[in-house]
RNA sequence: GGGCCAGUAGCUCAGUCGGUUAGAGCACUUCUCUGAUAAGGAAGGGGUCAAUAGUUCAACUCUAUUCUGGCCCA
């Protein structure tokens, strides 16, 4: 005996104490003990921050997460799965600044690093139980307790050990980055912040300046060139920061670029071409003394505007150097080039030898360096350096531009790109690596592997690894404050034997204190910047395990990664950070296969927005539909393939409609009945069934199990869920509808017995590979029809693998015959007016094909009873009842005729019936074309349309025709009239509250017409409606039940 | 500005190697069926396959350009 099913479920509820029942009997963690030995199937995760709540966005990937490890769980595998926390980095350090009401860094100083930090400290895991709770009622198994935390002593000295690993191997750098900067607030500006603050449009000068040439390299044997170095050839450059001029170390030509060499009076001018018109009236009829590509007027020396960095010369300065960014919409085509004030001029000097400077302190005034304007704000200097070249005759032009400018969010101040002293990773020695571990992973979509990554890699730029902030990982170098030496530090230990002690909180307020004595006998400092987050992330297969302080071993088998997935904006985060490190540390990739999948948007396809409020509540969608049917939805979608998602509730109530529901009634319809007829299971082994209906069903949940396997396998949802519908709907639309008599008032006990055993394999295997996808409702039908020896939980069970021996690939095809003849024979029926429930006398089934032939009559009883039809006649006699038609069979003809095909089409569709038939018949019929040649037609050649002939009441569909006896005898009119009583009375029994097995008793009154059809037909009334009594009196309070134009007057009593 | 993805019915999406009436589900209309079902069945309406140009005997499909949306980067 079963336990009795609700057919009105409550899903969520349901939902709910399973979360308890897994709790209690700890089946997580026995879904991974039990497996103890066995291969592991190892799995990342990437941290999110626990700042604020999950949201669709962390429910996509996080049911993937569930589903795959769940799977390979079931196939055996071992798969541990740790949550880990992102603990660190700018998200965090906002937020508090916000809570604290704190605006900037110097806020920041001003109110204490070590409170700022602790603060950060005291609130970064403020919704982990909330993440807890919402994850585990997702139905998500992943291990909580035995987290990972970016900000863990273990974790943070891992990642020492990554920074000294890299270090080690030449790959870490102290360079500088551009970075707008706000002199007002003395900091460094993100992105983020520089699209909060918006450009601006201002008024700036404009100056053209010329630059004296001093030298032609040796190597340039250019005889135009040989007298450059003159004294009255000069380089006109451009500028709209005439402050950046005292650091003027270059100037950048474009390669590509026409220069003229203008004779003006005394004086030589070098500038593009096209610019010409811009510094000249009459451009042609100018002297000029040569042209030249860019490319040949590389590496001139020429003399420094201003004294103050004149002794870089000796380090390759005052030279000109390509840059492809150099452009002639503006200015001369030659470019002013100061690499501590642009990103551009930083860049193209960028391995060349010379060095960045930046005379500026954090208020952007000027330094000694620069003892002229020493203490003025560069911005305000542009006057005075103007003028003082325009006295020495540097001058040449001067104009106003009217630009947009980027402005400080918080206090408006014009911001000032700037060099920021920061720390890299290199990444052009270990691109090859990169490429290489990207080869061998699979990526799902595949196009992210050579497209959105692939591309991403191959222009890679050097990591910028550091970050002028508070709240992060230090990192581990330090720095003599007297002679500059580095030391990077790979461990605690490490630093200990350098002389340090070591604080118990790795942290910049308590890091930062020690000091480490230098061999020149200075002391060293930590430098200030802390890591990105990223780096964090990115090192966690290493930092989770505390590698390679310990666990080893344990590491060794972890790495790489089986399978990771998450969201498309990882391409450039996580992802992109575990591959540069399992690159650099050891050339791998750091997992083999990633899911990547797409955004969440609300449902009118824009950006979910708590604002905005157009999106529902996700535990609030839990709480409404069950998060079975969250599941389903998401992962039924392309969302699972980096394609966008439009959520809306609709689409969850629709996959409940049309699977989570037609699922739990076939469970519950076979509970019903078994408990009805007191079956109960006690194998899974349906080898020796009869009945074609349940070899079918047997057949293709087999190939269920095939094609949800297959899915799994290349860890596509959605090709592993597709099959999964479509068999729910076969199994409740055709095998139980087709069934259900067998179930409730078989006759042969054999039969019955048959379809019992048969409908609880397939619900069993259909349930075990549901298992992963929809975990609730598939745990509760297992709790109720597992058999006795079997596991505790659906999810400690083994995953099916497909028996070949159910299967019947022939038998497959055969119903998809049999329920198109169905379909058509109903279609008739609508068309003559011919309701279901009056019996006709016969149906015919015309086909050629043998084969269809075969199927049908031996199914003929399904057609029958389907099509309410006495008899079924299969023959091949079509030519009475259609026309045949040729039609060119394009894809055969069009690769053999070429040019020819419009003709050949035409004239095979002009085909007489003759000639059709030939070809049916298995001829080669000629067709001779205009150009004279000739092609012999046959079947392949020729795809044959049949068409009903006008007037007859026959349907045709590919090679099948279905024709109806539509003939109505008095003994079929009776019965027809008996079939309306009966289906009147069965709603009357739902009405009355009857159980299905109550027997009833009944009084009917009709006319004489009905009278009659009552008796002839009153063993199939008593039989259908499980009536004890049949009694012809007018009943008193009957109700009606119409018959066609007649009607009966029925009344009945449980017996 | 650059890279990637997408644009097909009112909505969500399929559409094979380029091959001739462009499909499915939902929704809608009409009819029908029903003692497991929140269902099932039949018919119907609904399309400039984002646009333009090109390649081809033939383009939703390939190429180029443009437009729109999204993500990432600058």
């Amino acid at each position: 005996m079963y336990k009795p099913v609700d057919p009105k479920v409550n899903f969520p509820q349901q939902e709910e104490s399973l979360v308890q029942f897994w709790e209690e009997r700890n089946v997580f963690k026995k879904s991974i003990s039990q497996r103890e030995g066995a291969p592991e199937f190892v799995f990342y995760d990437g941290p999110p921050f626990a700042t604020g709540l999950p949201h669709f966005g962390h429910f996509v990937p996080g049911t993937i997460k569930d589903i795959v490890p769940r799977y390979k769980t079931m196939r055996g595998y071992r798969v541990e799965r740790r949550f880990g926390w992102d603990c660190h980095g700018l998200p965090v350090e906002n937020l508090i600044e916000k809570e604290l009401g704190l605006n900037s860094k110097t806020d920041i100083e001003r109110y204490g690093v070590a409170e700022f930090n602790e603060a950060c400290h005291s609130s970064v895991l403020r919704y982990v139980k909330e993440w807890r709770q919402i994850v585990t009622r997702l139905g998500r198994w992943v291990d909580f307790d035995n987290d990972y935390k970016t900000m863990d002593p273990d974790y943070m000295e891992s990642i020492w050990w990554v920074i000294k690993s890299l270090w080690d191997k030449g790959l870490i750098y102290e360079g500088y980055y551009i970075l707008p900067y706000c002199p007002r607030c003395s900091t460094v500006l993100s992105n983020h912040e520089l699209s909060l603050g918006g450009y601006k449009d201002v008024h700036d000068p404009a100056i053209s300046v010329r630059f004296k040439i001093v030298g032609v390299p040796a190597s340039n044997k250019d005889p135009a060139l040989a007298d450059l170095a003159n004294g009255s050839t000069y380089f006109v450059a451009w500028t709209t920061t005439p402050w950046t001029l005292p650091s003027n170390l270059a100037l950048a030509l474009g390669p590509d670029i026409d220069y003229a060499c203008v004779i003006d009076g005394k004086e030589r001018y070098i500038l593009a071409e096209s610019r010409l018109s811009a510094y000249y009236k009459h451009p042609e009829s100018l002297q000029i003394a040569w042209k030249k590509k860019g490319r040949e007027l590389a590496s001139i020396q020429y003399e420094p505007l201003f004294p103050y960095f004149a002794d870089l010369s000796a380090k390759g300065g005052f030279v000109t150097v390509l840059g492809e960014h150099v452009t002639t919409e503006d200015g001369s085509g030659i470019v002013h080039t100061a690499p501590g004030f642009g990103e551009d001029d930083y860049e193209v000097l960028k391995g060349t030898g010379i060095p960045t400077v930046c005379p500026v302190d954090a208020e952007c005034k000027f330094t000694d360096e620069v003892p002229d304007y020493k203490g003025i704000f560069v911005k305000d200097s542009d006057k005075a350096i103007m003028e003082r070249l325009k006295q020495e005759g540097k001058l040449i032009k001067r104009d106003q531009i009217l630009h947009a400018y980027p402005h400080c969010w918080r206090c408006g101040s014009p911001l000032i790109y700037r060099a920021v002293s920061s720390w890299f990773v290199k990444i052009e020695p270990i691109k090859e690596a990169m490429l290489r571990a990207n080869k061998s992973i699979y990526w799902l979509p595949a196009h992210i592997r050579d497209g959105r990554f692939g591309k991403w890699l191959e222009n890679a730029r050097d990591w910028a690894i550091s970050r002028n902030r508070y709240w992060g990982n230090p990192l581990p170098i330090w720095k003599c404050d007297t002679c500059g030496k580095t030391v990077c530090v790979g461990s605690r230990k490490e630093l200990a034997e350098l002389g340090g002690e070591v604080p118990e909180d790795l942290h910049k307020h308590h890091i930062d204190k020690v000091t480490l004595p230098c061999s020149c006998g200075g002391t060293m400092h930590r430098i200030p910047e802390v890591l990105d987050c990223w780096f964090e992330s990115g090192a966690m297969p290493y930092a989770q395990n505390h590698y390679p302080f310990e666990n080893k071993e344990k590491f060794d088998e972890h790495f790489p990664a089986d399978f990771i997935c998450e969201g498309l904006d990882q391409t450039r985060g996580w992802f992109y950070t575990l591959t540069i490190l399992a690159a650099a540390l050891f050339d791998k990739p750091a997992f083999k296969a990633c899911v990547v999948n797409g955004l969440v948007l609300a449902e009118d396809g824009k950006k979910m927005s708590k604002s905005m409020r157009n999106y529902t509540d996700p535990s609030e969608v839990m709480d409404k539909f069950g998060a079975d049917a969250l599941r389903l939805f998401l992962m039924n979608s392309a969302v699972t393939k980096a394609e966008d998602l439009c959520y809306s509730d609709d689409g969850v109530k629709e996959v409940l409609k049309s699977v989570i529901i037609p699922l739990w009634n076939a469970y519950s319809f076979f509970v019903t009945y078994a408990n009805i007829d007191g079956f109960t299971a006690d194998s899974f082994d349906c080898t020796d069934v009869e009945n074609p209906l349940d070899k079918w069903i047997l057949s293709v949940c087999e190939k269920l199990v095939a094609d949800v396997t297959a899915g799994m396998e290349a860890y596509d949802m959605q090709a592993a869920i597709g099959p999964m519908v479509e068999f729910v709907d076969s199994l409740n639309n055709w095998y139980i509808r087709r069934s259900r008599r067998r179930f409730w008032k078989s006759e042969n006990d054999a039969d019955k017995k048959s379809a019992y055993r048969t409908l609880y394999r397939v619900l069993r295997r259909l349930t075990l590979v549901m298992a992963p996808v929809i975990p609730f409702v598939t745990e509760t039908i297992y709790q109720n029809l597992k058999l006795e020896n079997e596991p505790e939980s659906i999810h400690l069970a083994n995953w099916p693998t497909e028996e070949p021996q159910y299967r019947n690939l022939e038998l497959e095809r055969d119903m998809r015959i049999i329920r198109q003849a169905v379909s058509m024979g109903r279609a008739l029926r609508v068309s003559n007016d011919l309701k279901i429930r009056q019996p006709l006398a016969s149906v015919q089934l015309i086909t050629r094909q043998p084969d269809e032939q075969e199927v049908l009559a031996r199914m003929e009883d399904i057609l029958r009873e389907e099509l309410n039809v006495k008899s079924v006649f299969v023959h091949e006699k079509e030519e009475d009842l259609v026309e045949y038609h040729a039609k060119a069979n394009f894809r055969v003809l069009g690769k053999e005729l070429g040019s020819e095909m419009k003709e050949a089409a035409a004239k095979i569709a002009a085909l007489d019936t003759s000639a059709i038939k030939r070809i049916l018949a298995g001829e080669q019929v000629p067709l001779t074309l205009a150009s004279g040649r000739t092609v012999s037609l046959d079947a392949s050649k020729v795809e044959i349309v049949r068409e009903e002939k006008p007037g007859l009441k026959v349907l045709n569909e590919g090679t099948l025709t279905v024709a109806l006896d539509t003939t109505i005898t008095p003994e079929l009119l009776y019965e027809g009239y008996v079939r309306d009583l009966i289906r009147g009375i069965q709603n009357a029994r739902k009405e009355a509250g009857l159980e299905v097995t109550d027997r009833i008793k009944l009084a009917l009154f009709g006319d004489d017409e009905l009278h009659t059809a009552l008796e002839r037909f009153s063993q199939l009334v008593a039989e259908e409606t499980l009536a004890v009594g049949i009694e012809w009196t007018k009943p008193k309070d009957g109700i009606t039940v119409e018959a066609g134009e007649k009607s009966w007057t029925v009344s009945l009593q449980k017996a």
